[in-house]
DNA sequence: TGCCAGGAAATCC
DNA sequence: GGATTTCATGGC
């Protein structure tokens, strides 16, 4: 049986509501967001982002010594490696004029094969670089959606790559969908449904019963 | 206080 | 191809 990803979609739409993700001021703190939250909690990478508040264009980053921009986002952890990950990025990024909407006018497929040979930039990052600065839809398969796929009875795929399209090949291919799908399921996994016994109005009451969501 | 957080690359075999 | 290790801080 094939999950229902656009039934599901809906029911955490009109539980939570909208959710206009990703959120950054602008689309390069998105870009450069999407580096640091790797492996870290978010509060650790907005700790990072408020320091690194001053350089938050490409061309000013771009002239920041590797040294001061260590310091900046030494909150997110790893610091020294996100260094030189969001310096690969650049260099990249330089190529489009540090320009979304240049990027944005490749073909999503090829644009994704670049962005997975930038150093640093793995399938997930890339996918969330995609759905919230580029505007192509793809699913972003992360830790996430994957427990709560767990929970609501799948089999989940052990690789990235086949989770990611799977849910797609349920869903309509409308960017919106993408977006708020990954931000819905990121909100619901920090809301309280992540806790056992059944929580009060959970979005998910009604597969409950046929699933082992609130039992593990 | 130990464990983990919106991963990815390098290095094994 | 898979399994393991490295990278590192802050919060609970």
């Amino acid at each position: 049986m094939i999950p229902n990803h656009l039934k599901r979609y809906h029911i955490l739409m009109s539980y939570y509501g909208p959710q206009h993700w990703w959120p950054a001021e602008s689309t390069f703190e998105m870009l450069i967001g999407a580096i640091l939250t790797q492996n870290t909690a978010w509060k650790n990478v907005d700790l990072a982002l408020k320091k690194l508040k001053p350089y938050l264009s490409p061309e000013k980053m771009e002239k920041l010594p590797p040294e001061k921009l260590a310091e900046c986002i030494r909150s997110s952890g790893f610091y020294r490696l996100k260094t030189r990950r969001i310096r690969a990025f650049l260099a990249w990024y330089k190529d489009y004029d540090y320009r979304p909407e240049k990027v944005a006018a490749e073909n999503g497929y090829a644009l994704r094969k670049q962005l997975l040979a930038v150093y640093g930039i793995g399938k997930e990052t890339a996918d969330a670089m995609l759905v919230y600065a580029f505007g192509k839809p793809f699913f972003i398969a992360d830790a996430y959606a994957r427990r709560l796929f767990t929970r609501l009875g799948d089999q989940v795929p052990k690789k990235y790559e086949a989770v990611r399209k799977e849910v797609e090949r349920c869903l309509p291919d409308d960017l919106r969908v993408y977006q708020e799908y990954h931000a819905l399921i990121d909100v619901h996994a920090k809301s309280r449904c992540k806790e056992t016994p059944m929580c009060q109005g959970c979005p998910f009451a009604e597969v409950c019963q046929a699933s082992m969501y609130h039992s593990s």
